[in-house]
DNA sequence: GCCGTTTTCGGCCCGACTGTTTTCAGTCG
């Protein structure tokens, strides 16, 4: 067992951030394309999907996009021995309090040594975001060369922001901000169109700023518009073209604005990702195009001409490739499959059939969370949504409170329940009513014990379709422990889906060490599925991990986890996921008629 | 320092906004 140090991705990441800021103070001349490559892979590591740590122990840094020799070697130190060489050769003799500093937004590389240098005795590395704070309100940074009143107050106000800054959005929540910004924009006439831009357009889990465009008749008329946002608690910043305000809670709203007849440039571009960009004008470079937020140069007689671009599938055709969904946008071999005419043809909402996982309010006595909405009220808004059928899937009731036999009575009586519901379902089919479910499925989520038993007897089992099985407890085994277990409760026969895989809850809790690829293939092997939950705090399995089943053949399976007829609505989020992990309508279970269903659980 | 559909050398995405200047540097996305 190697003796190790850990660093989380976030951690690596603002390492090598701060090698890129300590290059640009020590000949940024020289050092103009290292400082580049350095803020690359800190891009790279933050965004990896995989664990830094982990991809290091299996030798694989170099996988990284952005990670070369140079690079991975010195990471390699870092992770053997807590430090390297090189790094703090080239950060020597910088003072280490500037990389605090750095932190504040609008306070980068320069103006951090600046001021660090400046105010020696003042500023400390531990507390030097305080010790800068108390030098704006004392007004002493406004008298530097090259610093200002303007300067002063927004240091102030950009250290307060980051005091009260809240962790990122989850989806919906995002979702309905921008919503109530898009719906205060349209009140004006002359705004033509509007979208979301950024990780909300592309459907990330968890949004940080909130980006929007809009085309317009008349640009001044429209930011002017936009900057009287009536929740706006203050404007960051406000041209010709885009403006900035802030929403209680420090959360930043960046408003683009653009003519019809290039508002597909734009929507192309700050859609994003940064990296789906880069290698996008990378790729157009090498055939002479260069792209940008205003459409495409194209060279003509030595000259480059802007050719403007209105929507987006006319930007992507006009370099070479189908138009690409914005939930695939993060270069993640988005771009050579567009090339290709490959791109998947991703599941859409409408394709769904069915919701495998609800929990009604029938008293399962279970020691978990109870539904709140009543069976007979679920099948109706279910119908409403257009499902053909459903699952309910109470938690299983508690095992310390109940014996073997009361457990299988309990089950029992749920599946008469159950029975006596597909039977009154028949008869109102008998009497044509439109809107209804036509199957209900009798199922559980059954918690997995730490070693991977179930705690629902041989007969409780018999009662159920099929089941799920889910993580409650003992989150932090190892991965080998972890895996062993999971594929234990796996091998029952009614054990059908694996829910919320990572059991991971955003902002609050990290995912189970799982060893996938032995994951993907007893699924592929033994007919069992994995969940993507819709849940907003859960979105689980992540979007690269369903990418990574996809491509293993693995199926999904969507469920809202809904514990409310309410929460039904969830299933576009856990659709957004799929897509995001390049899911297609063959690759989720209840795409599939109930008929079809029906099969595949035999 | 990284990387490959002009490939192992010689390039490296593109532009907006602000403050403090008097033509630009710094920062950000």
């Amino acid at each position: 067992m190697k003796n190790t140090k850990n660093f989380t991705n976030l951690e690596i990441a603002e390492i090598l951030r701060d090698i890129a800021a300590a290059y640009q103070l020590k000949n940024s001349a020289k050092n103009k394309f290292r400082i580049i490559a350095y803020e690359r892979a800190a891009d790279a590591v933050e965004h990896s999907s995989n664990e830094l740590k982990d991809l290091w122990d299996e030798g694989k840094l170099v996988d990284i996009p952005g990670i070369g020799s140079s690079i991975s070697q010195h990471l390699d130190e870092l992770f053997r021995t807590g430090r390297s060489k090189h790094f703090e050769e080239v950060t020597k003799g910088l003072p280490p309090a500037m990389f605090e500093l750095m932190k504040v937004p609008g306070i980068g590389p320069k103006t951090a040594y600046k001021l660090v240098k400046k105010f020696k005795s003042e500023i400390s590395e531990k507390n030097a975001l305080a010790d800068l704070e108390k030098l704006a309100r004392e007004e002493k940074i406004e008298k530097l060369e090259g610093f200002g009143e303007e300067s002063q107050k927004d240091i102030l106000k950009s250290i307060k922001e980051i005091k009260g800054r809240t962790v990122r959005l989850i989806l919906p929540y995002a979702y309905a901000l921008a919503e109530e910004i898009i719906a205060w924009l349209k009140q004006n006439k002359l705004v033509v169109r509007t979208d979301p831009l950024g990780s909300l357009r592309r459907k990330a889990s968890t949004i940080g700023d909130i980006d929007i465009a809009a085309s317009f008749k008349n640009p001044v008329e429209v930011i002017n518009h936009f900057a009287k946002y009536p929740k706006a608690v203050r404007i960051l910043e406000k041209g010709e073209r885009t403006a900035s305000i802030i929403l209680p809670g420090g959360r930043q709203v960046d408003l683009m604005v653009e003519t019809p007849d290039a508002y597909g440039a734009l929507l192309q571009h700050f859609t994003g990702s940064k990296h789906h960009n880069i290698a996008l004008r990378e790729y157009a470079l090498k055939h002479g195009l260069s792209l940008s937020d205003y459409g495409i140069y194209v060279k003509k007689h030595g000259k480059k001409i802007l050719k403007k671009i209105a929507t987006e599938e006319e930007f992507y055709n006009f370099i070479g490739m189908e138009w690409i969904p914005p939930e695939l946008r993060e270069d993640n071999g988005e771009i050579e499959a567009a090339l290709r005419h490959e791109l998947p043809e991703l599941v859409n909402y409408h394709d769904i059939k069915a919701d495998l996982q609800i929990h009604s309010s029938f008293d399962v006595e279970t020691s978990h969370d109870l539904g709140e909405s009543s069976m007979e009220e679920i099948i109706e808004e279910s119908g409403k949504l257009g499902y053909e059928y459903i699952a309910f899937t109470e938690h299983n009731p508690s095992k310390s409170k109940h014996n073997e036999k009361q457990i299988i009575d309990i089950l029992k009586r749920k599946r008469e329940i159950v029975d006596k519901l597909n039977y009154s379902i028949l008869t109102a089919f008998a009497r044509s009513e439109l809107h209804r479910v036509k199957e209900v499925f009798n199922s559980l989520e059954i918690d997995i014990m730490p070693d991977g038993s179930l705690p629902v007897p041989e007969a409780g089992m018999e009662t159920l379709d099929f089941a799920l099985v889910s993580i409650h407890s003992s989150f932090r085994l190892d991965r080998k422990k972890m895996t062993k277990r999971v594929l234990k409760a796996l091998s029952y026969p009614k054990a059908k889906i694996f829910a919320h895989p990572t059991a991971r809850k955003l902002n609050e809790r990290e995912g189970v060490e799982l060893d996938w690829p032995e994951i993907f293939d007893y699924c592929v092997d033994n007919n069992k599925w994995l969940e993507v939950n819709a849940d907003p705090m859960r979105l689980d399995l992540p979007d690269f991990l369903v990418h990574e089943a996809v491509k293993n053949d693995v199926k999904i399976t969507l469920g809202t986890d809904a514990h409310n007829s309410q929460c039904l609505n969830n299933m576009s989020y856990g659709v957004s996921v799929a897509r995001r992990g390049w899911a297609e309508k063959k690759d989720i279970i209840n795409t599939r008629s109930l008929k079809e269903f029906e099969n595949m659980l035999r």
